[in-house]
RNA sequence: CGGGGCGUGGCCCAGUCUGGUAGGGCACCGCGUUCGGGACGCGGGGGUCGGAGGUUCAAAUCCUCUCGCCCCGACCA
């Protein structure tokens, strides 16, 4: 490719609403422009990047033995209702009314309409398991989407369903695809981790995410720093305390206290002068079997994935306003769990704690000395979040906090989505049975974006040659020099020969501005040609992520460039 | 949805407080010089100052409404 002729518009200047380094140089290196919030333009350049994602995960999932198809993006909202998601997805589903005001909507996932293609042309079990994958277009109306392709609204996926006759067989290929994505992100040149992860939204038994590792990512990690016990923090257990509980201090007895407006937890604890820790923070939550009350050590967050599997309750959300006012007699800020009328979840930090501070459920009012089983009754289980610190559920290491960016995601899904739409197969026995389901999903352009975000320097972008846009950069320094442009021309036909991607910069700049887009736009290997090397039959070839530079003969150029983006 | 901020030529921004007929840098076009790390000179094109309404002799600037974008939060009482 010439770049004389490319539509290459790239920026002196990082645009305005860019906050991470990969927006910022995906827009300046001219790969994406913005169209709207979390939605954008692929340029030439971009294009060519997201489809080098693309091929590696296509051949990784061909490989894997799934098989590529094509839904369509705009989805009946039959399907949905069929699942229940219609009612509970959520205005990240983007729903409209066709012409003759039947509902439709712009498909944020695809198991309703994979599970609606299955049940219509599998019936057997000789016909399964099948996995089947799709590279399209996604669309999530996201409550604030930001950092480029990063989160945006619209968004490339690879998203891939698989269907089996036994919990097995859906484990195997759960175990096939975790391989996979092992190789497709290792192919990428990402460094990432997979860790257990909540299923959310999606539904279903167990799953893992494959984190990059980058500290601008929007997720928070654990992981054990002896064993290989890695986690969202969502997700990671915290062991309860074992035996009875530790008596140390003298129970006070009980005693009401005066914090006129003192409502959080930072307030109350500087007014009291007592430290987070000490302090049982109270929350209302309605649930579908009602209200309940959660409790957690001041200093800690309650997690309400957590909090939902141990009621084993369908939902939980925070109460309204009006609500608590009702159960606990008091304003917002001063709940407490002594003489609380109703259930009570407590984490397991709060079982030992002594002499703690609550609301009193009464207006500016909180109570100290307060002690667990004395003053109240609670079921208690592991329903806060980790933190850094907190000991391994398998080996008890302290566990460290990373972050990272979600690029894949792996679900063994069970039968959500078979049982609610149908979808059976006869067994052996000419037994109907739902189909046992998985699901696996890669963001293309969050895995291109992510990939900036753990290769770049203070000049630009240095691609993982995998992904690069280009193999390849022939730069001569003046196109007006005969000798310098023939040279130029010749290594790119010879490079072209050898089937490596080419990129020559022939456009009549001067060399600062050739060098300056050659490191932002970071292609792996640079040649650069002029009239001051060739006087000895040299050319100078480059790496990007090299500092170095070294002369080879004209005709050894090709070979040499071949063997660093072999041996890198 | 709540809080904050910003909308001025393709990009980055000044001008707004204190109203007086729109400016710089980059990019673009022409000519010349220059030519291995974002050159220089001269000349040039391009702006409903996000939109609507209002105040005023006069509005980018003040007032009202509205749209868009960005940041923080949106569950921790």
């Amino acid at each position: 490719m010439r770049l004389s002729s490319m539509l290459l518009p790239t920026l002196r200047e990082s645009p305005a609403d860019a906050e991470v380094v990969s927006h910022k140089l995906m827009v300046r290196a001219g790969l994406i422009r913005k169209v709207a919030a979390g939605i954008y333009n692929l340029l030439p350049l971009g294009l060519r990047v997201i489809q080098k994602v693309e091929g590696i995960v296509r051949e990784e999932m061909n490989r894997a033995g799934a098989q590529e198809v094509l839904m369509p993006f705009v989805l009946p909202a039959e399907l949905w209702r069929e699942s229940g998601r219609w009612d509970v997805y959520g205005k990240e589903l983007l729903r409209f009314k066709d012409r003759h005001g039947r509902d439709f909507c712009l498909g944020p996932t695809h198991e309703e309409g994979i599970t609606d293609m299955v049940r219509g042309e599998v019936r057997s079990y000789r016909d399964l398991p099948v996995n089947l994958y799709q590279i399209q277009t996604k669309f999530r109306d996201e409550i604030r989407p930001r950092f480029g392709l990063m989160r945006g609204r619209e968004f490339m996926m690879k998203d891939a369903y698989s269907f089996h006759a036994t919990d097995e067989s859906a484990e195997e290929e759960y175990q096939n695809m975790f391989d996979t994505y092992s190789r497709i992100f290792k192919r990428c040149g990402l460094a990432f981790c997979a860790v257990e992860a909540e299923t959310g939204p999606i539904g279903g038994s167990f799953s893992h995410e494959f984190m990059v590792l980058a500290d601008t990512g929007e997720d928070a990690i654990v992981n054990c720093s002896k064993c290989d016990y890695a986690a969202n923090v969502e997700r990671a257990e915290i062991k309860g305390p074992e035996g009875k509980p530790l008596r140390k201090e003298k129970q006070e007895p009980l005693k009401k206290v005066s914090t006129p407006g003192m409502k959080s937890v930072e307030e109350v604890s500087s007014f009291l002068k007592v430290e987070p820790s000490r302090l049982i923070k109270t929350l209302i939550y309605e649930t579908d079997k009602g209200i309940v009350a959660a409790l957690v050590r001041g200093d800690f967050e309650i997690n309400e994935a957590k909090l939902r599997r141990m009621l084993a309750v369908e939902f939980v959300r925070l109460a309204e306003e009006e609500t608590i006012e009702k159960i606990t007699g008091a304003p917002m800020g001063f709940a407490g769990p002594v003489g609380l009328g109703i259930e009570i979840a407590a984490d397991f930090s709060v079982k030992d704690m002594e002499n703690g501070v609550t609301g009193a459920n009464e207006a500016d009012a909180h109570l100290t000395s307060v002690n667990p089983e004395r003053d109240f009754k609670a079921l208690y289980g592991d329903i806060r979040t980790a933190v850094e610190g907190d000991p391994c559920p398998r080996c008890s290491s302290p566990l460290k906090l990373r972050r990272g960016i979600e690029v894949g995601h792996i679900f063994k899904l069970g039968t959500k989505y078979s049982e609610s739409m149908g979808a059976t197969f006869l067994d052996e026995k000419g037994k109907e049975r739902p189909m046992i389901m998985g699901c696996y999903g890669i963001g293309i352009g969050r895995t291109a974006a992510a990939a900036i975000e753990q290769n770049h320097d203070e000049n630009g972008i240095i691609w993982p040659i995998p992904l690069a846009p280009f193999d390849c950069e022939i730069l001569p320094v003046n196109v007006n020099d005969p000798e310098t442009l023939k040279t130029a021309e010749s290594l790119y036909v010879s490079l072209g020969e050898k089937g490596m991607e080419v990129l020559l910069d022939d456009r009549d700049e001067r060399a600062g501005v050739k060098f300056k887009d050659a490191d932002l736009i970071g292609i792996p290997v640079r040649v650069t040609v002029s009239s001051r090397t060739l006087e000895e039959g040299s050319v100078e070839v480059k790496q990007r992520r090299a500092a170095d530079k070294r002369l080879v003969k004209v005709g050894d150029a090709a070979g040499e460039v071949e063997r660093l983006l072999k041996n890198d």
